[in-house]
DNA sequence: TATTTTATCTAACAACTGTTAGGTTGTCAA
DNA sequence: TTGACAACCTAACAGTTGTTAGATAAAATA
């Protein structure tokens, strides 16, 4: 892809994901990519294209991170019940989570969805059902591996995970996301991880 | 207060909660109301007052609220432990999470809070602060009338409150807020109640 | 009755919006 | 050398934006 298309994209997220996708003005995007605004058009149909080019672009990597996430479910390296976990809590946290794209185009979704159909869908996939729904695969192998003997992994996974969720809420969606931000999520994540691991 | 003065504020919050404080126009307000756009200027110093009445509005209806939540908790009239809950529940889920102001306020805190910090702090401080708070203190009186062993009570708040914001999110703050999604929110909110309090 | 106040209006402003038409370069294949 | 194309530019468009000045009419007050 072309270096400037790229400049846009990225300056185009980081102000929507601060002001809102309609807040932001063409002429926002290019006095940071330092264009003039008809140059914008060269590259994209109009300013639409660009918030689409960026949800299909978060699509993949999040689609990839699944899939990464699947496959390291599938060949544990420690079988121990918290360790076997951690390798996947550093994915989703780390690449996921607080990854600086994703964790941009995240907070984009969360204030577009309320005006736009296909993005609360992508809001809710990525947010709520896809790791729902991975969890609940990891609490299935782990009744199954003997680990844990409560068999309802739709709820555990939701008990395990809306803490996450809250947490990421409240330390890396809002404002700019700082170190400081990302240690404060760590320490209250893995605090949650290893309680909740303890009492199952 | 003028009639004509609430018509446009309940107008603004009814937009400001769906296409965010930017992407509405006082002259899409004024559709509404059917008054023209100098009209607006009588009642309101700028379109920014307009957001800030609303605000002062919500932490007073908040406030009032809480104050309802403390009352009901030093006067416990079934003294049995889930049914104790049950009347708490009603005034945070009916008046607050699902009542119809509050509702759209909560939605409109949690687009806006990304570029105005004044937000952001009212949107951390009614749906994480003041609720977990709370919830502590609920833990607090059940630990002293013997109720449940448990001490951490601020460990248990975030464990009992986490699913009902996730709960919260999914199925009152995206989209209108239909009998159907209310519904699927008590649902699913009383079942999770349900089994903590057996839990526990 | 005369005067002030309240609540609305018409009409306009300057700035900003997304977008387009058409021109100007530099690069590369024929 | 010529022509094609990519990547940018200048300049403008029509519409929208928040906001204001000043007029109007009804109601309240003196």
């Amino acid at each position: 892809m072309n270096e400037t298309k790229k400049e846009i994209l990225t300056a185009s997220l980081e102000l929507f994901s601060k002001k809102g996708y309609s807040a932001v003005s063409i002429r926002d995007i290019c006095k940071i990519v330092q264009i003039k605004e008809s140059s914008v058009y060269y590259h994209f149909k109009n300013k639409q294209a660009i918030l689409e080019e960026l949800l299909i672009q978060f699509e993949d990597i999040a689609t990839g991170m699944m899939q990464q996430l699947e496959e390291s479910l599938s060949k544990p390296v420690n079988p121990e019940k918290s360790n076997f976990y951690k390798g996947i809590c550093d994915i989703f946290f780390e690449e996921y989570l607080m990854d600086d794209f994703c964790n941009k185009m995240m907070r984009l979704l969360l204030i577009e969805q309320f005006h736009n159909d296909e993005v609360r869908k992508l809001y809710d996939l990525w947010m709520f059902e896809k790791p729902l729904d991975f969890q609940s695969k990891v609490f299935s192998a782990l009744a199954d591996m003997g680990y844990i003997k409560d068999r309802d992994s739709g709820y555990l996974a939701m008990k395990y995970y809306s803490p996450i969720y809250c947490f990421a809420q409240r330390w890396l969606f809002s404002g700019t996301l700082t170190e400081e931000c990302k240690e404060i999520f760590r320490v209250n994540a893995y605090q949650h991880i290893e309680k909740f691991f303890k009492e199952i």
